[in-house]
DNA sequence: ATTTTCTTTGACCATGCGGTCAGCGTCACG
DNA sequence: CGTGACGCTGACCGCATGGTCAAAGAAAAT
């Protein structure tokens, strides 16, 4: 009832034993592992339960179903992906911000390719289990940072560009990297460092579209 | 032989029947919609054979597996996904053509999400399936056009950018629209047309980036 | 030391799914 | 209009997979 679809057991009364959390975090590792490479239908449970170290009934003993594994994974994701978005200042310089959040997001990527291409994949498939929290959540927040750098805009502190579409395009070519690394990574040979590469690039990139000049 | 991987059955004797260029033909387009929406794993042959009308024996009859099919599809895939970038005339004007390929890439992307989405799930687990080709066909397609655009900014003729980013900024933001298209049209609402707006920025985006000054 | 709660497991079940097969219809062509 | 090749199907098979359960094994609490 009062349980959270993150924590295996009803955690009202006891707290939580230094082996479900250990075991939890094995659990939720290991699905991510296997989900972003994999898909949801991809994934098998045996797979996540050896990836953890531990046997499929031990890993159904911490989550009720496959389902909440999954969720438990999306449930946190949003908000991590989103955080960059959220700092955002509509107080601070606009080249700056923008600029700023591009580079978080980038490193996102680098750093957290596994929960970009399971993002991906959810919203591949149209977003099953996603669609409430973007349709709500996520337009609010892009609604509300979108308006900051219209102003920004209008005010003639950078170029006028549509900022829906320009959130879109830091998404898109972040991403990129991350979610078709594979592809990235071919193409380049073995000897290129495909991120290090793109920050510079992408900072050209959005130099030359917010300039004002 | 003569036998390209979208026919089912040896049509070295007899060349192929109407009911046989039907029936593949509506196989494939169930496939694609089905796989682009699910993935290979997440689609079942039950479902293909229901989109394309027939039952799974006699869609069986057609393609000896379920991976056959994928693989009849993704085989065709490349070579239409590469043919814009195959187009870019080295004799062209550079701006010209490079605004060119974007822009009919970004039609690619309206006209044929599922190809797109098709092809971004199978990246998206590592290519298993398109590896080969991706590291052989694409990687020396992509070197080669690398070299002209190189050429380019080497001759003042557009800025000096990484032709590989530039070129991984084109797919990043024009595939972007179909396989996230959920996500894009839950943030800009009903209202608005991604793809129309996609193209005046797009449009501005790269114009600035090559712009000489 | 004993009880109680938490943790783990082997064996098992039901269902979904890819794929097969024997046989029945149907079409085209002489 | 007959005959061979083509097209189609219901019933079936075996395996993978999500999930259950009773009972055994550790930890914690007393």
């Amino acid at each position: 009832m009062n349980d959270p679809l993150s924590a295996p057991r009803d955690p009202a009364a006891r707290p939580q034993t230094r082996i479900q959390a250990r075991n939890t975090r094995a659990i939720l590792d290991a699905a991510l592992e296997v989900f972003s490479a994999q898909g949801f239908r991809g994934a098998t449970l045996d797979q996540i339960a050896t990836e953890a170290g531990l046997s499929k009934p031990n890993l159904l003993y911490y989550f009720p179903s496959k389902e909440a594994i999954h969720l438990a994974l999306l449930g946190g994701l949003l908000d991590v992906w989103l955080a960059p978005l959220r700092a955002l200042d509509p107080e601070g310089d606009p080249r700056g911000e923008i600029m700023g959040y591009m580079r978080r997001k980038l490193d996102m990527s680098r750093q957290m390719p596994r929960e970009s291409r399971l993002f991906a994949n959810e919203i591949l498939q149209g977003a099953p289990r996603l669609k409430g929290l973007i349709e709500d959540d996520l337009k609010t927040l892009v609604d509300e940072k979108a308006a900051v750098i219209r102003r920004w805009a209008d005010q003639g502190r950078i170029a006028q560009v549509d900022p829906y579409h320009l959130i879109f395009s830091i998404w898109a070519l972040t991403q990129h990297y991350a979610d078709f690394e594979m592809q990235v990574r071919a193409v380049l040979g073995p000897d290129r460092d495909p991120f290090d590469e793109a920050g510079i690039f992408l900072d050209m990139m959005f130099s030359r579209l917010l300039a004002t000049d």
